[in-house]
DNA sequence: CTGAAAGCGCTTACAG
DNA sequence: CTGAAAGCGCTTACAG
């Protein structure tokens, strides 16, 4: 059992400040909010009044007449077990606190398992003015979120374009460009029959992955080149890779749209003894830390999670402030060599390999 | 460009529900709050118009009055890239989340990279009365933070019990008993010489698993069984596995302080053409999806972050409602077999094993 | 059982 | 350039 303590001196408000420094509280508020039209030497006397007590102005009582909070939002929705294994997540977020830290603002989080609770958690941040705006992460097809921030009034940001009509700010990353990179540089290898194991072809990075992909291939004069839709998840990797040997004629090299689906074939190759990359090669998407450290090496796509966090921060605290924002590209994903890409194997005429 | 929409039908107040229901603000406020003493039918009456109109008592209104927030924070200091690669960290904002969005309340999270950033966010937290109590998570050697929590009069419960005097409420998850099963597996099998990859000693859960390691070796009967001290990231892990390749008498079987590096160090393994579990048994821990799906599958030791999470939430709330709250004791983690554990390769007069 | 009033700690027109 | 006052939307003693 425990009691709290709750001794504490009593902190200063702007009344104090203001007697001590034998001004009106009004004007007490102009100094702090950089209000112009206060006397140069009154400003002085009353910053330095404030910071010999102590005083920082009350946030609680600053949003009850502002109606700012000082707060931004964040609603993820995934299941516990795909945000786990998602590296995108906890980068993107260190990158929005790098910058909200220095501004003492704060982001209020949650994660939300479907689309009902989604929805409800965006309008309960609304409702009760939690936040001043939100991140629109995990774009989805024709996403009710674009007009859900409309109807409540609710300032945001996107990541990446939406494929609805949207007014909001967006932030992208193109990951096209990682896309083209890894199929030339497997094309250069050699390779004829390349497959695609995509994510949850309901999130618009899962499409355009795929959509990257396909042109990508065409553009290399490569046909039939066969997608399997999955969830990012590493149980859907394993399944689709297990897909793709029985199919005939199996591809010599996959390309998956993340790490941890790519690890999870990585396995399914090594249970059916086909050695990477000499009988399959492998290309992931993330750049996580732990591709780098499977057997063999991951050739994978690499992102800047953190830096679309920060990037994603600062333009929605400008829509907040100025009303309006430009929209921000990052630099593009790019290929990072591993050892799991290598010249496909001799083709021999009724292909030698075997599959239990 | 962007401009921000903000026309909204203005939304209800105390004032327009008591002005309605023909009493005044103070009664609706009674009612609300279910405070004893209104006439049955009266609150029936306050309830029907509120509800009618669409009225939710404004929080921040509530907070500057009652000096409560409705949110509680979690501080998470790690570097992005061992947070990215952590399982434990979603699992367990899911279940707090699970249990602080049916009471309308709201997580405030920050994620900082290191001590002096992990103090000024509870320090700010509790200046700007951002939450009305603090999540202590990855308890540290010495940990500053009680002290801390303390000094700022911010009610705080822990995961797991701190090694210094305390007076928070701990919830706490055994994980001893799984790194007991997993030595008593490892004997059952045969193996006399298991080494031990630890996670940043500076964490309490880190050292536990040690000390349960040790404990259990010893309880055994086995002796000089190695540890070797890392980090807890995929780099750390694969930098163990080495070092313990190359010592003399090398391990028969290793027990990681996590699946990542269990991970990595399967990679390691891989490399050095030891094949698991023939060669070599690995234990990881923590029950990740990745877990079951790297080859071989690993025997991992499973917690269940999530229940943590639910727990610890409701330890807070019942503190911060109630002025104190019981420790809480949860299921412990237990082995999970996976493929990557068997008996030791028959040993050899002069070990036939070749390390490249 | 209910009402009128003060108070939480700021901001912001409005006068001077 | 500065002060006095109202207001943000609640809660909570204090009277009746």
């Amino acid at each position: 059992l425990t009691i709290i303590g709750t001794s504490r001196r009593p902190v200063p408000t702007i009344n104090d400040v203001a007697r001590k420094a034998g001004v009106s509280k009004g004007l007490v508020s102009f100094v702090i909010n950089n209000r112009p039209g206060v006397a140069p030497k009154t400003r002085e006397r009353v910053l330095q009044v404030a910071s010999e007590m102590g005083w920082r102005p009350s946030v609680t009582a600053r949003m009850l007449s502002t109606r700012k909070t000082f707060a931004l939002g964040l609603v993820m929705r995934r299941a516990p077990q795909i945000l786990a294994a998602d590296p995108f997540f906890p980068a993107f977020m260190a990158g929005v606190e790098s910058v909200l830290a220095e501004e003492n603002r704060v982001l209020v989080l949650s994660v939300v398992p479907d689309a009902p609770s989604e929805e409800r958690a965006y309008r309960s941040l609304a409702a009760d003015h939690r936040v001043d705006g939100i991140f629109v992460t995990d774009l989805r097809h024709l996403d009710r979120r674009i007009e859900l921030a409309a109807e409540l009034a609710l300032p945001a940001v996107t990541l990446g374009r939406p494929d609805v009509p949207t007014t909001l700010p967006a932030v992208d990353l193109d990951d096209t460009h990682g896309i083209e990179e890894a199929i030339r540089h497997l094309v250069a290898l050699g390779h004829r029959r390349i497959a695609h194991v995509t994510g949850d072809l309901e999130l618009l990075h899962a499409r355009r992955r795929r959509d990257s992909f396909r042109r990508a291939t065409r553009a290399a004069g490569l046909e039939a080149c066969p997608t399997v839709s999955t969830d990012f998840s590493a149980a859907g990797g394993a399944a689709a890779t297990s897909r793709l040997l029985t199919s005939d004629p199996a591809p010599t090299a996959i390309v998956y749209a993340n790490d941890p689906m790519a690890i999870a074939g990585l396995g399914v190759l090594a249970k059916h003894g086909l050695p990477v990359p000499r009988e399959m090669s492998v290309v992931g998407f993330d750049g996580t830390e732990m591709a780098r450290y499977v057997y063999p090496a991951l050739t994978t796509i690499e992102a800047d999670a953190e830096l679309w966090g920060a990037a994603a921060a600062r333009t929605l605290l400008t829509l907040i402030t100025e009303g309006q924002s430009p929209d921000v590209v990052l630099p593009p994903a790019r290929l990072v060599l591993g050892d799991s890409t290598a010249p496909p194997p001799t083709a021999h005429p009724d292909s030698s390999r075997s599959h239990p």
